[in-house]
DNA sequence: TTCGTAGGCGTACGTTGTACTCCTACGAAA
DNA sequence: TTTCGTAGGAGTACAACGTACGCCTACGAA
């Protein structure tokens, strides 16, 4: 066998990320992973087959240090909630690729192995049939809809001076965004998931 | 004033949704839709500065099919619900243009009237404050997220094959994914919102 | 020392968005 | 009716992208 390999998977998906956390997912490319890493752009196939793999990488590698052992929590509710905690807390530190994640959830080892741990959970909540389809789907709703919306925030990241012109038009709305100032985005995460997890309950 | 426009906004929009529609969304590029309207591809720029506007105009063209007068219903709880049944109707008719939602779900009006519109009906039910911060922010992450797994089912879009073979590795994926092909998207959604809106009422 | 395999990379092509420039249609003014 | 200025339509062209192809070369096995 000829020659050794200068890289690992995940030094190129180290690169990309690097690449995203700094420049934005747009910058994610091709030519730009390869100058990261001081390489010629064509040699990045010899490691992927393609861009779609790059990212996929990438969404691995924020999930890679996610842990989905289900916690040892007195209550099931809990042991969601720390689950998610744990996915948050990981995609919180790369903001920019969360698109990623959506349109990778499909054929992702780390969105299976997370999706596991949740309905193991709710397996050992006594959640069975049809009951357990309804409640993982309405997590993961959430979940996916959270992470997305904390990217860039819909409400608090607007300027004032943009609220003002809303208010005439869209008076809940202003008010809303300025109380929204005041609730930071693990708190929105988690008493959110509170209220799904308390839906869930009865 | 020299010559018409031979074009309206809305036909541009509707050539676009229907390239988007026809050919997905990867197939919206601006040669197609002036394809498709039988124009030069730079004319096209008489009418929107971007292809990002472009994108914008296909979202406000769906949400623009959507009535988000507050329905005369009995309870706050059936309200949302039926704001919430309205949108997912409107983007269920387009699937493959759910991903502009997301991308553009900042400065849209549409976005802003629904916005607005689940906002009052919250605040008729006696939230304000942060919690109304927090009962806002929860359902429209779950929207959100529910409209996009839709367009792609995680689980019961692979083939039973696929699903022997993830098994093994995640037993309990496998089986919920079983479960899951007895449940509609309508009722996914809407039970999935139930469970949001018993947590909020308690 | 030799050789075959596989890594690294330069070149080039098709596709994208769009800047620039031209031609022309047409309503207003004469 | 004629003229003219404005704005719509389109062709050309370019930069940046993903990536197919083919070359050179490093290096472990023989």
């Amino acid at each position: 066998m000829p020659r050794k390999r200068s890289l690992t998977t995940d030094q190129l998906a180290a690169a990309a990320l690097a690449v995203v956390d700094r420049d934005g997912l747009a910058m994610l490319t091709m030519r730009a992973v390869a100058q990261e890493l001081n390489m010629g752009t064509m040699s990045l196939y010899r490691y992927v087959s393609d861009r779609e793999q790059l990212e996929r990488l990438v969404v691995e590698l924020v999930l890679g240090g996610v842990d989905f052992t289900v916690p040892d929590l007195p209550t099931w509710q809990e042991r969601i909630a720390a689950l998610c905690e744990r996915i948050r807390l990981a995609v919180h530190a790369h903001p920019a690729m969360v698109p990623l994640l959506l349109v990778h959830r499909h054929a992702s080892p780390g969105v299976r192995r997370s999706g596991e741990a949740m309905l193991s959970v709710l397996a050992g909540a006594g959640f069975s049939g049809e009951r357990r389809v309804i409640a993982f789907r309405a997590l993961v709703s959430y979940l996916i809809g959270a992470l997305q919306a904390e990217g860039l925030g819909p409400l608090s990241g607007a300027g004032t001076d943009v609220l003002a012109t809303l208010g005439e038009q869209h008076p809940h709305l202003a008010e809303t965004a300025v109380s929204a100032r005041d609730v930071s985005p693990q708190r929105e995460f988690g008493e959110g998931l509170a209220l799904l997890l308390r839906g869930l309950t009865a």
